[in-house]
DNA sequence: CGGATCATTAACCATATGGTTAACAATACC
DNA sequence: GGTATTGTTAACCATATGGTTAATGATCCG
């Protein structure tokens, strides 16, 4: 995977960042408030982000804009989902071991 | 979150033996083969597995057992559609941007 | 120009992560 | 008992991660 989108997910401060974007494209002090770190953690956590592919971000006077790639998002979404599609046949494997097994 | 899935899935070795998984139980050396690394690697990955609750462990003689723990994946994979259910209103904010803006 | 504002970079620190080899543990088999 | 099999633990190492404070950049405004 070029882009890493569980890699960027992998820290509770990035999905905060990640639910904030969901409301729209914000500057970085919006969109990464209320979290009680420092600005520089804030600006590694971004930078994750941005590397990750998860977010990219427009610089316009001095406020820097962020917004979510979806795209880059849904990949990690697909896959959770195919996942979850087999863990149901999952439990069709299950059921079917305890009809082996019959009825107590 | 108590159980953290996300963390799990921040490495592609611990995607692959999800991955795995997804047949069915097996055993640790079955769940994980074919990723190139050493058993002393492949088992903290497995003991990341554990820990964050993606997986269980049930030992039958020298043989370990290792299932999925679909419920906390669950968790992981429930957040996700929330965050796409939003993006999809993040698309409509931005048609309406591009409506306020006018045909060109 | 000078100060306030928005945000990053630099330097540093502690701990976590991901890998290795070597040794150990426990069970299975002859 | 001796050896093969399955897997973990111990010790070590390099790099990554996540945080801090202090300094810097860049823009806006009076």
């Amino acid at each position: 995977m070029v882009n890493d989108p569980f890699k960027a997910l992998s820290h509770p401060i990035r999905r905060g960042i990640v639910e904030q974007l969901a409301a729209g494209p914000a500057p970085v002090g919006e969109a990464t408030a209320g979290f009680g770190v420092s600005k520089p953690a804030i600006s590694k956590h971004l930078k994750v982000l941005e590397e990750t592919g998860v977010v990219t971000r427009v610089v316009e006077g001095r406020t820097h804009w962020v917004s979510l790639e979806p795209e880059v998002l849904g990949e990690a979404a697909d896959w959770m989902e195919r996942q979850r599609a087999l863990w149901g046949r999952l439990f069709d494997v299950v059921d079917e071991y305890l009809k082996e097994e019959g009825p107590k």
